[in-house]
DNA sequence: CTGAAAGCGCTTACAG
DNA sequence: CTGAAAGCGCTTACAG
């Protein structure tokens, strides 16, 4: 039971190949008999016939194929997004992507050789993606096809980027806090030298700015981010400077908070309002009370990606990749519980 | 600058094609002279030649690409895990694979349409994966290729299947429990008709009957596997029933089940010790204490499957589908901090 | 309006 | 030990 090819649907239709191919591709400036248009399509239905795109992409050196490099696909449910935005936009333009989940750590070289693999394979393009975003040092065969960066940008700068407005982000997140009327806001931060960390700062500090508040080191502290530390450092800031609520640089720093709250018997949002970055899912919504918290786009960043090396391939002839203009993607404040008024300006009327 | 192609590789070697092909791929039974050999391999080499895996294709009718559908890759690390699985087995294997994610819902139908485009794209064979363990029906065109099925089992029984042992991971689970001293042992379960929910009872049922402690349906709830509601059952059973321990169908439960042991003032693992299920590393080892609980073996499935069809397509000739053994999977329980013995078995040994 | 033929880059009997 | 040639399933000038 092999599959039908393009000859059998020709002869079936009593036509050649290159009519086949000529309808069933919809050819431009190509004159072909209604009758026979419709003669083709009955046979190719009948046979069910699919064209072999790996024929096709021999013959047309389109593969149709797009690779998607990513670091960490296991940890968590970012690169799973950033696949499922890149699948849909492919899926979208019949391209199809192929994964190659790359080890972690900057090595370009070891990249090197997950990239040949896929030029090998004659992707069409090639999607960049690291596991948070940072800058990086892109493996030099990179260059053979249109490629594009997700959540990372490259030293050199060559090469098409969409990451996280992080700043944006912050600014969503304290604005929502200021605008609830908090002004003792503290910031705890991570102390990695990634663009979160000063990008998320440099947002708090403009919020500040806009409020008229003064920046005020002792609301700030920085740690790795990870919840035990999150933990430590909500305690000694909540010790420390009495804020009223609490920008976390990420959801599970929120969570080391809010033990840190319960602890110390205060209320969320009541007594402390506290506000995450990343909405991960399962920690945000499952906490009590859910976490309101910034999104980070990774969706949208994979069919960004997508779209922009469809247009480099449309146009490539015209514009070398650094002409390309990168883009950073909004990351949208989604609103839960875990934000109030503080004490001070609560409105005296119960709920 | 297009790259160099076997002709190219010939030419500087000054040998046919034919031999060039034969030394690259080491053709058994051919005898090329050593000198040869190492003239062709330096010539491939100093034109950074690599075959191109779609010709290669096209002519051995093998495309050297592996199809993934799975569903809902995006919602939580498991698919990530499952794709890292079979990513890194088909790597060994000189495979790529090739992702589609599908709509939720088990429409054979609408699945029949992803499975076609992996089909005309020539894959050697399809991984189709579920998001979580269930019985599923099969789109009919996935006939075509050796097929494995992951977390999931077809209806029909025709094709190997790959799941976890989820009535061993409860067994785990529990006899952590009952070694550890408790025999008032909970079960927070789900109420989906899933097989996760009648293995991880008939587990549960299984080392009470072990340890001979009489099933009690008082210690025992069923809802929906969310937070809020296993906040809700967590407090109902612990007072209605006063347990020593819980076991949670999954760590979202759990998570809901902490929060109810701190509102009735239960300090965990003192006064009450709480196994989960899943191990999502983002909530087990953020909670305090850090949950134990039981790994669901997605990375073992995602590589299961991919090795599972790589002997499909080696010994396809001798062996229909259905002749495939499937697999269960062990579920490694994961010891972490939620866990102590009962306050009536404690030692009065001081820690 | 339709078709014969070349060729994409390989592999593989087959011949020598 | 090595090579000439056919052919995988398509697309695409080109001719008629």
């Amino acid at each position: 039971m092999k599959t039908a090819g393009i000859r059998d649907v020709a002869k079936m239709a009593g036509v050649s190949v290159t009519t086949v191919s000529h309808v069933l591709n919809e050819t431009p400036h190509t004159r072909v008999a209604e009758e026979t248009r419709s003669r083709v399509r009955e046979a190719a239905k009948s046979l069910g016939y699919g064209p072999n795109r790996v024929a096709q992409a021999l013959r047309t050196r389109r593969s149709g194929l797009i690779g998607l490099l990513s670091e960490e696909i296991a940890t968590t449910p970012h690169a799973g997004r950033i696949i499922l935005g890149a699948q849909e936009a492919a899926r979208a333009h019949g391209l199809t992507l192929v994964i190659v989940s790359a080890e972690r750590g900057d090595g370009a070289a070891a990249h090197q050789a997950d990239v040949q693999a896929l030029l090998d394979r004659q992707v069409d393009a090639i999607l960049y993606a690291t596991m948070y975003h940072r800058r990086i040092t892109l493996p030099p065969n990179l260059d053979a096809v249109p490629a594009v960066l997700i959540d990372a940008t490259d030293t050199a700068g060559m090469l098409p980027a969409v990451v996280p407005d992080e700043v944006g982000g912050a600014v969503a997140a304290v604005r929502h806090l200021a605008e609830a009327g908090h002004r003792r806001i503290a910031f705890l931060n991570n102390n990695d030298d990634v663009p979160a960390t000063h990008g998320r700062l440099a947002g708090y500090r403009q919020v500040l700015a806009e409020y008229d508040v003064p920046y005020d080191g002792k609301l700030v502290g920085e740690t790795v981010s990870e919840t035990p530390e999150g933990y430590e450092l909500a305690k000694e800031i909540l010790a420390r400077s009495a804020p009223t609520a609490l920008f976390c640089y990420n959801d599970r720093m929120a969570m080391g908070a809010y033990r840190a709250a319960a602890e110390l018997s205060l209320r969320i949002p009541e007594d402390l309002s506290i506000v995450g970055f990343d909405n991960q899912e399962i920690i945000a919504a499952n906490l009590f009370p859910a976490l309101t918290t910034v999104a980070l786009p990774h969706y949208e960043m994979g069919s960004w990606a997508l779209e922009t090396v469809v247009e480099m391939l449309a146009d490539g002839e015209n514009r070398s990749d650094h002409e390309w203009v990168s883009a950073l993607l909004p990351c949208p404040l989604v609103t839960r519980d875990s934000v109030a008024p503080p004490r001070e300006f609560r409105p005296s009327v119960p709920t």
